[in-house]
DNA sequence: TATTATAAGTGACAACGTGTCACATAGCAA
DNA sequence: TTGCTATGTGACACGTTGTCACTTATAATA
């Protein structure tokens, strides 16, 4: 967490750090990235930078939490939009999703971010996760509520919790596979929906009762 | 790829090295490890270092491929005993991987590892592991061979391969969770399966007709 | 206005890590 | 002995980090 000291800055002064910041952390990965160029690029000294944060991790989460797309939201909309249909709720989520990613201004950060993070950002996602689940959406209304669980083999609450957090997680590995292999945004959205309908129907043919 | 020159060394030479490597990499990520500590451990001088290796992560990959499991037999012995079935196969071999990595002597090495593994560590590793070994299996037996595939809803060879390599990566990331969630070894086979189940049979009641 | 307390800014500095290079040494064949 | 090649070495230049004694700005108070 940035200082209050970093909080009471002019915006202006604000603005030019984070500008430096992300400069630095979209063309490089948070390890190969340096203190010293980021308050080269915005012109404050290097004393002042460790009177905000602590190091150059406490900047970076920083900037990812500012930078985030407030995917709840989004995914709130999409199963509600969808009838509560689990398969289709996702699809529509992940691919707006994904083309949010791919789409943003901040493409470079986050393609960074992707390529060199993976248990930051797959933590990161599970406390946002969990903060959601207990608080309560803005409309009083959580995700687990619009997904229509009667078609689905479950059987706790607990449980659609898991496979909601687990299909998180694919996304986020499906996006970072589609940085890594260079791939488009219609064919990293594809492989996130092949992986989707596979662990929604499952990749062996029906049985006669389920299991 | 390590040199000539380090291949060549002596045998006694050549342990004291991994051994002090291995130390160093057993307590600490690739990139808080340092080469100084390495040759510190080793007691060999910094030139030599570099007459062995291009930098710290030529000797990790090596280190990496050195020691890592060959899974592929595993696999393929694990299809066999289990006459093909998709979700018996990897539930053994799943299973009997995690055995593996949570009791190896290199316990440490693979936690730190899989708890600092990135997608792209993780891609570049296998680069290195490819070029350095065939692709082909020694005995020229492929896995998708001994999948029974009649119980699938698998059309191409190439899907079969595609979800083959997906089941790998969930594997991979099941055993990283376990790690950081600190689970037991039982925990971490329980949630392998747990997802394997899912991919295999879906999470949604099966339809009258598949999709 | 002068005084004083608090907040913010600064850059030199020690400590540490990296990769290189000119040079030293060992082994061996002619 | 000479020459050739492989291997060993550590001082060195350079870059980065986090700190600290010190300076400057801001604002409240007498």
């Amino acid at each position: 967490m940035p200082t209050q000291t970093f909080f009471n800055l002019s915006e202006e002064k604000k603005k030019r750090l984070i500008a430096g910041a992300m400069k630095e952390f979209s063309t490089k990965s948070l390890n190969d990235a340096s203190i010293s160029n980021i308050v080269k690029n915005a012109t404050i000294s290097r004393g002042s930078f460790y009177q905000y944060f602590e190091d150059k991790k406490d900047l970076y989460f920083y900037l990812i939490g500012k930078f985030r797309y407030n995917y709840r939201k989004l995914m709130y909309d999409s199963f509600v939009k969808e009838e509560g249909d689990f398969f289709k709720g996702y699809k529509n989520f992940g691919e707006k999703y994904i083309l949010y990613i791919r789409q943003s201004p901040k493409f470079g950060f986050f393609e960074n971010m992707y390529l060199h993070m993976n248990y930051q950002i797959n933590q990161e996602a599970r406390l946002d996760f969990d903060k959601a689940k207990g608080k309560v959406m803005p409309e009083g209304k959580r995700i687990v509520d619009v997904i229509k669980r009667d078609s689905l083999k479950i059987n706790t609450e607990e449980e659609l919790v898991s496979i909601v957090r687990y299909l998180l997680s694919v996304l986020n590995d499906t996006i970072m596979e589609g940085f890594w292999k260079e791939l488009s945004i219609e064919e990293t959205q594809q492989l996130f929906v092949k992986r989707l309908e596979w662990i929604t129907y499952g990749v062996a043919v029906s049985q006669k009762e389920e299991d």
